[in-house]
Order: C-alpha cells, then sequence, then structure tokens
DNA sequence: CGGGGCTCCTGTGCGC
DNA sequence: TGCGCACAGGAGCCCC
C-alpha cells in the first residue's frame, strides 16, 4: 500500500505517540502475520526513534535493536485502542496499543541487531529528500539501461521509496513517458524529473499521503494527496493540462498512467 | 550483470 | 444472484 509520503505520514504520527513507550505484550490473532518474526524479542524493550528508509518503519529499541516494519501493499500500523479485528497488537506502557494489520499479507516484519543485516536496507538507494540524491547520481545510475524509466523508479536500489502512484505522477509532471528507456534520458529530462521528484513526494508528505484504497495513516485517516493526483487510476479521463484521455499501460506487470501528448 | 515475468495472498468490483 | 476474471501504494526469486 504505502509509498515513501504515506509511511513517512506513519512515521510522524507514530513518533509523537509511541516515542519512549515500553512494549509490555503482544497479542497475536493471526500466526501468518509474523513472517518468521518472533514478536515475543519486542517485549520489554522501549522505542526510542521511529526511523524510515524507503517504504520501511524503523522502530529503534533500548537496549538493542531494530523492529523493522515493511508495509508492501497493504499493511497498517495504527495507534489507539486494542482492535480485535487487527491481526497482531501490542500493549504499550502508556496503556495505548499498535495494531498492525495486513489484509494480503505481503507486509514484512523483521526484528535486527543491526540495520545492515537486512538486504532491503543494506542495497537500498539514496533518499529521493536527502542531499544525496542529485540529478547527477540519477544520470550515472541510468546510463546504458535500456529498461523504462518507470520501471527504473520503482527499483528501490536507484531511488528509496517511490510506488507506483508516485512514478506515474512523477512522469506526468516531467513530461517523460513511462515507456522511455531510462538510458535515453538527456541530462534537461533528468534534471527536471530529479526536481520533479523531490516536488511531489515533499507536496505529498505536506499533504499527508495518497489514498486511494486501503492507506490509511496511524490515527486511521486518509491522506489528502488525492486532489492533487492527476493521472494515477484516471484511464480515459481528460489530460488536466491538454484534455486528450489519459492511457493505462501494462509494464512489468503493472499499471502505468499517462498523456500520450504531453508526454514524450 | 540486467531485464522481465511470476509469485506470495485476500478482497473488491465489474461484466456476463 | 452467482461466477469468473482483472486488478490492487511491493519486492524477492528465478530464468534467459
Amino acid at each position: 500500500m504505502p509509498e515513501l509520503p504515506e509511511v513517512e505520514t506513519i512515521r510522524r504520527d507514530l513518533a509523537k505517540f509511541v516515542l519512549h513507550e515500553r512494549i509490555l505484550s503482544v497479542q497475536v490473532r493471526d500466526k501468518r502475520i509474523l513472517k518468521g518474526l518472533k514478536p515475543g524479542i519486542l517485549i520489554g524493550k522501549e522505542i526510542v526513534e521511529v526511523q524510515r528508509r524507503g517504504k520501511a518503519v524503523i522502530f529503534c529499541l533500548k537496549p538493542n535493536g531494530y523492529w523493522v516494519v515493511q508495509p508492501k501493499m497493504t499493511g497498517q500500523l495504527i495507534y489507539g485502542q486494542d482492535n480485535e479485528k487487527s491481526k497482531l497488537t501490542f500493549r504499550l506502557s502508556n496503556g495505548a496499543h499498535l495494531n498492525y494489520n495486513d489484509q494480503r499479507l505481503f507486509g514484512k516484519l523483521t526484528f535486527v541487531r543491526e540495520l545492515n543485516e537486512m538486504d532491503f536496507l543494506r542495497t537500498l538507494g539514496p533518499e529521493p529528500l536527502a542531499e544525496e540524491f542529485t540529478g547527477e547520481w540519477l544520470a550515472g545510475r541510468m546510463k546504458k539501461r535500456t529498461t523504462s524509466i518507470k520501471a527504473f523508479l520503482l527499483n528501490q536500489n536507484f531511488v528509496a521509496g517511490i510506488g507506483n502512484i508516485y512514478a506515474s505522477e512523477i512522469l506526468f509532471r516531467s513530461g517523460i513517458k513511462p515507456q522511455k528507456q531510462a538510458g535515453s534520458l538527456k541530462m534537461r529530462e533528468i534534471q527536471t524529473l530529479h526536481q520533479q521528484t523531490i516536488e511531489v513526494l515533499a507536496e505529498a508528505i505536506k499533504l499527508r499521503g495518497t489514498s486511494m484504497n486501503t492507506y490509511l495513516d496511524a490515527s486511521g485517516q486518509k491522506g489528502g494527496f488525492m486532489k492533487r493526483i492527476k493521472v494515477y487510476g484516471r484511464e480515459h479521463e481528460p489530460c488536466p493540462i491538454c484534455q486528450t484521455p489519459i492511457t493505462r499501460i501494462l509494464q512489468n506487470g503493472r499499471s502505468s498512467f499517462f498523456c500520450k501528448r504531453c508526454q514524450r
């Protein structure tokens, strides 16, 4: 479900609620949710920081370790009362509860001593809102790649946190069609793409993310970026710039939305 | 190695 | 109403 802006919204909200709370107990209502995590290892630990890398929430624990949550498509972390419909619930030292739900069971929960134990984090590309994410860096990674620019943006090793919605929105705002080979972009296009990536993600964070379907923030509320979505999920609707009907195509098994007139 | 297809799983909405 | 199919904010694995 969530991409970088949604995960960042969850992270910020949770940080307000759970910082310096201890995990007192855990209730597992559906073992399939665990994916190998032994939840008992979290009991008694204090949450000293809530971080994010890409689409992963990272709870930094005292005296040691990290609890890493990758919600993938439909995972939800919701803070509040004990929810009996939730598949996993933690009771915290402030008396509140942290519920984890995941309709499709793709989400991954991991406990590690060190973050670099996780392949996903070790190989993850730079944060798009951090300084190390530059046009030059993008250009270096795109060089000679024959894959589509859409697939390139979804590859977490190149840029951390972009998913299917924001990939379409970033490419629309950049005027680049999703089928274009990554390696064929001119420096000028790369600079535009770089700038639009930052703008779209920053604006989406400001508006607390996008709620297409199942995404809810840590309080169970929907995101506000929906009204800024120009192409994603809008097949046949008029392009907001030129009125040409929006096109949907499949790339690597996933939908891409674009304007065939505005994006070249 | 890069690129693309398939897979994990449940739920919903659509056309017939 | 019921059925079957397409599709859903991800990412790992496998094969060419």
